[in-house]
DNA sequence: CTGAAAGCGCTTACAG
DNA sequence: CTGAAAGCGCTTACAG
């Protein structure tokens, strides 16, 4: 590989003016940045980026760790994330959690170790030893849609309470009192939130989650189906299923069709997170809609801030019900869609 | 932050022998290594890959450039090669490039100046200068899914030219006469395949396509929609429209239903790529759908094989056609789903 | 089995 | 404006 001495051989100076003229220094003559660009292009030269950090402590690069690429919900928070830090000048290396911890601490342990400038997470829950150690660490941390509270980052997520307070009001109004909700893991802060949302919401109407009306979900397809076959397995299955992600609400339209039901006249369906798909199911899907890409990019410039040196603040942007006929009402045409 | 040094005093050892410890080198004593594990372990060392990198010559990473993270096919692809990376000891950084070749340039040149070990590329098209550079310089290359002819780089990818032989033939069966096609970039290999295939296919059965039937898109969901939009504008609209990916599709069923038409009696709609959603959507959507999580391990291996400097062979798997309902036909409850 | 030392490819005070 | 030299944190022949 040609390197920096090459350059600065072909172009007949010492490597430091070469260096220079790559790094924009302002004192460098013009003859001899000429002469070094057009080695630079002749040799085909490519600076070593892994020297380059290791002499200047910075790598150019920011982590960032989803639950769930395939969850379309994070492949939109991700994309934002890489837009928005390349704006910025920074590039951005993905880790794909898969809601396992261990996978989590995998992929934060093999940041850390390549010295990334800063790390955006989306914990899985409190129980990553790597990610507890990263937020306490020299190492800036922001913590994006899920956070780990009573750690001392900043947090970048939307609160979905009052639309899923939202969501109640529309469901009880449609006359459904049998709810149930599948939850994301309550070792999740979304998780834990949404099932509390949904809890109070139905106490405002006078009505308690039954027991047998939570299922426990990871936010993954399956544990979707898994969890609305036990519903309707039920001896008096809900009117009602809330799937507090998308993909569990993928799974739950999977139980449902493979039982020759239908939704709503059946049993009724709601989600979290909109993806363009919801416009197109069968029928199309009321979910509660995120401003995932601003979430991305206010996290990016969150963490910016915080490996420039200043403090970051956290951010709480609000989700918002988005109503389509998957539980029962008749298609307002486009009513909340934006 | 804590380097070797560190380590090397508290463990009362020199550094060399803290580096063969950590690296797994036989010749050290039980005594030294505990003493060494027990000093990284009391310290919370994280070895510098960065130094080591550049001392070693390798990163143990692999980058993977593809066209659109948004589109659920690169998704599972790029989980698939994660997964299989891992396996193999390596971490993958994703560059999107978005369908743009700027965006593929731009990452393609970053990956290598990061010295990834190697290098899996989605090639938009033949004009990113950087692909070119990468395909002819000494970082070993394999293209997945797309490739660029005249290039000495191995390719995993897979054939859906008898599938959409395949697709022809039914949508004929079914009686219909007006076939339509929404293109990728004819750049694109996969973009050309197709809407050559999607010919023959038609030749076979005495059918031309007829110009005003070829709908250029960029496989976004966007220029589904306006290719869609522009058919249904014809004085003499096709029957099917076959939409190359699974975002156009996206985007025609957008452009039908804001007609308030129905898929498949005002027009019947086919895709390429099997997502879960295709299950679910109204009607369910009959597509071609390709060994996508496979495509990504064969890829992995078979760059881990160039960098291990064993010759890479190249692989073609083949696509086939999934029968659902949004071309007209009655649903033989799963026929060709696997 | 262990350590001293060279060197990976850069950047950057320091001196001129 | 330019160059010689030190040093970033590791790994690895080389010698013992």
């Amino acid at each position: 590989m040609v390197g920096i001495k090459d350059v600065a051989e072909t172009a007949g100076l010492s490597v430091a003016t070469v260096s220079r003229v790559l790094n924009g220094h302002p004192s460098v003559s013009d003859g001899a940045r000429e002469r070094v660009l057009a080695a630079t292009e002749a040799l085909g030269y490519r600076p070593n980026v892994v020297a380059r950090s290791l002499r200047t402590d910075r790598t150019g690069t920011i982590g960032l760790v989803i639950s769930d690429v395939l969850n379309p919900y994070f492949t939109e928070l991700a994309r934002a994330v890489e837009e928005e830090a390349r704006t910025l000048g920074y590039s951005v290396i993905i880790g794909n959690a898969d809601e396992r911890a261990d996978l989590e601490d995998h992929h934060v342990r093999g940041l850390l170790e390549r010295r990334i400038d800063g790390l955006l997470i989306s914990p899985a829950d409190g129980r990553s030893p790597m990610t507890l150690e990263a937020a306490a660490g020299p190492t800036p941390v922001v913590f994006v849609d899920r956070w780990i509270p009573g750690t001392d980052v900043p947090v970048v997520r939307s609160d979905g309470r009052g639309a899923i307070a939202d969501l109640v009001d529309h469901l009880h109004a449609l006359g459904h009192r049998g709810l149930a909700i599948i939850t994301g893991p309550t070792a999740t802060t979304t998780g834990r939130e949404r099932v509390d949302a949904f809890r109070a919401g139905l106490a405002a109407h006078g009505l308690t989650l039954r027991e047998e009306y939570v299922g426990r979900g990871d936010f993954q397809a399956e544990s979707g189906r898994r969890a609305t076959e036990r519903f309707l397995d039920l001896p008096e299955p809900p009117d009602v299923v809330f799937a507090t992600d998308n993909l569990m609400a993928l799974g739950a339209l999977d139980a449902i069709g493979a039982r020759g039901l239908r939704v709503p006249d059946d049993v009724a369906l709601a989600a979290f997170d909109d993806i363009p798909w919801f416009s197109h199911t069968d029928p199309p899907i009321t979910t509660i809609a995120q401003p995932t890409a601003e979430l991305g990019r206010v996290a990016v410039r969150a963490l910016a801030d915080l490996i420039a040196g200043s403090p970051a603040t956290s951010t709480v942007l609000p989700a918002h019900l988005v109503v389509r006929r998957s539980c029962g009402e008749p298609d307002p045409e486009g009513a909340t869609r934006e």
